[in-house]
DNA sequence: TATAAATTACTACATCGTGTAGTGAGTGTC
DNA sequence: GACACTCACTACACGATGTAGTAATTTATA
């Protein structure tokens, strides 16, 4: 299982985009697809962070021609979860059983959320 | 319900010292305290962190002659349940249901685990 | 085939958080 | 009143982050 370094938020963003738009990416797309939104970035920076992607595991370059194709090498999924593991390892000792107490005893779970809950647990 | 800022490792290291012994503390107290777990910072180390602590909220100091005393303005639950609700919030639009299946479906959840948690909420 | 246009790789740089600590000023203590 | 201690303020190096310039390479084109 690859590691994956922590994202920063500029990062994730990349990344967001870059996941739903079907992979591989090449920077100029990002850069219109980032422009249509609001995000007039300068072409160099949205490779910068493309190479700090891939530096840190996030994203695998081929090249094509003078041009770098990107394709995610971890998926939202995947990097969702290592995020929620890390937390869960760190804060509740990796137990499933820990948070959900510490949320019941913050009063955090709502009547809902026990029924939501209950009803999950039933059809496992 | 106090905001209370991110707290970098050392910051929670400190926390997490004057949590256990019983508040409020002086700089001078955690000095030796750290010495003795073989921390061997200077005083105004511990200082400017007590500070920081100060201004992100974390603590309140007050002045008892000379000497700052310093509590805390929150607990290590509330703390913890903060951390916990942002990830749950930034990651599973704050549903716990979502959080629960995004660990089964990752095969983050034992069958233990199911046992452990379909017997949890029978109580509730 | 020489040149323009595009894209990448390398480098730069300001800002911020962090870990660590010095200095000077104020305040109890003897 | 001299001394010692503690705090507030300041400093600083380092790494991460956000942003981008420059130079080299490569492709398309005149």
């Amino acid at each position: 299982m690859n590691q994956i370094q922590k994202l920063s938020d500029t990062e994730m963003e990349l990344m967001e985009v870059i996941w739903e738009c079907d992979p591989p990416v090449t920077s100029t797309e990002l850069l219109h697809i980032f422009a249509g939104r609001g995000k007039e970035w300068k072409a160099q920076t949205i490779s910068t962070f493309l190479s700090r992607l891939v530096d840190k595991g996030a994203l695998k370059a081929t090249k094509h021609g003078r041009t770098n194709k990107y394709t995610p090498l971890i998926t939202p999924k995947e990097y969702k979860l290592a995020e929620t593991q890390h937390v869960l390892d760190e804060i509740y000792q990796g137990s499933v059983k820990n948070l959900i107490a510490a949320l019941y005893d913050g009063d955090k779970l709502s009547d809902e959320d026990i029924v939501e809950l209950k009803q999950w647990f039933s059809g496992k």
